[in-house]
DNA sequence: AGCGGTTAAGTAAGCGGTTGAGCAACCAGT
DNA sequence: ACTGGTTGCTCAACCGCTTACTTAACCGCT
């Protein structure tokens, strides 16, 4: 039987004005009531510390003024920033976030968004790891989504915070290419591997634009792992150590990475086989996490502007929620590139 | 009403297997009912893909298999790190968690508290802000709360997670005094300022059996901010530019940070103000975070072991939710000094 | 006085489950 | 054959709120 702490309910406040529980709730939303029930109300209200039970608000409405939150990767310390920034921007609108991770894994992911639909969260947020995956349609016609980074393409959204992900690539290709890098890692995050991966064609498309070589290779957002397969990519480097890897495998003068958590990675790494970020190999990151300006040097990365991002997202989903319309659903996040200091000129390069 | 959606109901599978929703009801909790019911109630469920709305069951029991997880700052990167730890930590054991930020404010920490209770959290993870705060009786009444980091005193909490304080800060302080380290600055997360806030008392006790003399500054989690306040703190150190701060402020030949976050705002100052960590300045932080051994130098951290502190915690909270018993509920987590580059001897010092 | 149009409040049927009480059937036990 | 205890399921009353529909009152008009 519930818990037996006992809450003032609609009822009591109705007993307590001599009024029916229809009337209590109507006026508590200022719904067609007149002025002096609708005081006399409230004022019992307070009196009787009454608060709606949110619980039987959603039963009975459907809604929940709750947001959910569904993180990809909250192994990536730029995804636990945005959905900080999220939580805060739903917050100063009076709704909860509900922030759940996926933990990359796509399944869990599909699971957990049912999961929150059931929930009956207003609006759904999401940082996608399988943008593509098709279980998103059905969710988005029952409540309306949002998503961040990537759209999703088999689903009706309410509207998508995109990141110029060729932009983004491109202004790093060039700029790495504009150093003399020839030979760049690109280190992206494990996800499902589809081949076509947007983000990798363009990653291709660039380096054959500019003559560059590249290698993807996945990898995992937290620091460990990450660290992990940058050992095993720094060590081919010509200034590393005597090469280990298959003989095939062309070391890099420079690492692109598709999280600065990844960066963070290839920072250790590198500190661990003696090579100096910057100089004996370049680093770039790709998202500004606010502690990558304190590494040493500091990390060159792109800047997507996280508090922007936050902020139109929530006013997105707000706005789906409320039934408003939108002037523009399709947000476009200009990348912004951070030069600091760990891209530089390619070692032996003119 | 509602949405539109049409899910299927227990009613329906009470229809379609001929028994009352009572009766489906018993059987997918696997009570008192034949095995033959269960399995013909299983199948036809699994058949019209029927799942159980949570809202409704909610409201019914009291119960939803959702726990709050109420962060006093999600700024501080650790926090963010814990956060996301225990969600993985609840999720694996079948239980969503609901991450709300308090933003360091006390009386949000409450408010949200609340929201959470009536949102009829099974129970509530808290990193308190403000742990003395009278509050938190009544709603660790109606909910089983399990604090992390600090008791709350007020309160009879269904567990704790300790972080022995006094041991952690003799331990830094200790170290420090044994570099030659005779000025201090600690910088605390602000928060209430209650002048017997036990982690300031301990600061005092050691400073005065050490000898050596502390300035504690509050400082906020978020980056810009905390580099800000360093600024201030370093300009003053005797490597620094010329004074500008009032004359009596004794300049520190150390910074302890009360968090990683916070000590990279001092790293971000120190390379401001072109100070070496390690050598013009030392600096210790409180948390380990990931990043921390990622720096130059690394960070000297005090490592409280994350992934166990998450593990109890949940467990606690698990624990409590059951009903069942546990053998200790209080649990105390050993400071550990990682020590690494950026903490060594006091210039001047013989 | 009679009439459509508002506005204010009440009635009651849900929302989709859970759960105590009750009842029939069945099994021993004496 | 009668009692008493299980077992298995049904009934119906909730849980606490929302909301379509209805009624009542009151408005100014013709």
């Amino acid at each position: 039987m519930a818990r037996p702490n006992k809450r003032t309910t609609l009822r009591e406040v109705a007993e307590a004005t001599g009024l029916s529980t229809a009337a209590v709730s109507y006026a508590l939303r200022g719904k067609h009531v007149s002025k002096e029930t609708e005081e006399r109300v409230r004022k019992a209200a307070a009196e009787l510390g009454y608060e709606a039970d949110p619980i039987a608000r959603a039963l009975a409405s459907g809604r929940t003024s709750t947001v959910g939150v569904l993180a990809g990767d909250l192994q990536d310390l730029w995804q636990q920033q945005l959905m900080a920034a999220i939580g805060r921007e739903l917050l100063a609108g009076d709704r909860y976030a509900l922030i759940l991770d996926a933990g990359g894994d796509p399944e869990r992911e599909l699971a957990l968004a049912k999961q929150l639909r059931d929930q009956r969260v207003d609006g759904l947020l999401v940082s996608p790891v399988d943008p593509s995956a098709e279980g998103w349609a059905k969710i988005a016609e029952a409540v309306p989504v949002v998503s961040i980074g990537d759209a999703l393409s088999q689903a009706r959204t309410a509207g998508e915070v995109l990141f110029d992900n060729r932009a983004g690539i491109d202004a790093v290709l060039d700029y790495l290419r504009g150093l003399g890098h020839r030979r760049v890692t690109v280190l992206t995050p494990t996800g499902p591997s589809t081949p076509d991966r947007p983000a990798d064609v363009y990653v291709r498309q660039a380096a054959d634009r500019l003559g560059i070589e590249v290698q993807v290779v996945p990898c995992a957002q937290e620091l460990g792992e990450a660290t992990g397969v940058a050992r095993r990519v720094l060590t081919n480097s010509p200034a590393g150590r005597p090469r280990t890897g298959p003989a095939d495998l062309a070391p890099p003068t420079a690492v692109f990475c598709f999280s600065d958590s990844i960066a963070y990675g290839v920072y250790a790494a590198a500190a661990e086989a003696e090579l100096a970020v910057g100089r004996d190999i370049s680093v770039v990151g790709f998202d500004d996490h606010p502690v990558s300006r304190v590494l040493t040097p500091p990390l060159t990365t792109v800047d997507w502007g996280l508090t922007g991002i936050a902020k139109e997202a929530a006013r997105l989903a707000v706005a789906a929620i409320e039934g408003r319309r939108v002037r523009r659903k399709r947000i476009l996040c200009a990348p912004r590139l951070s030069e600091r200091g760990s891209a530089l000129r390619a070692p032996g390069d003119a």
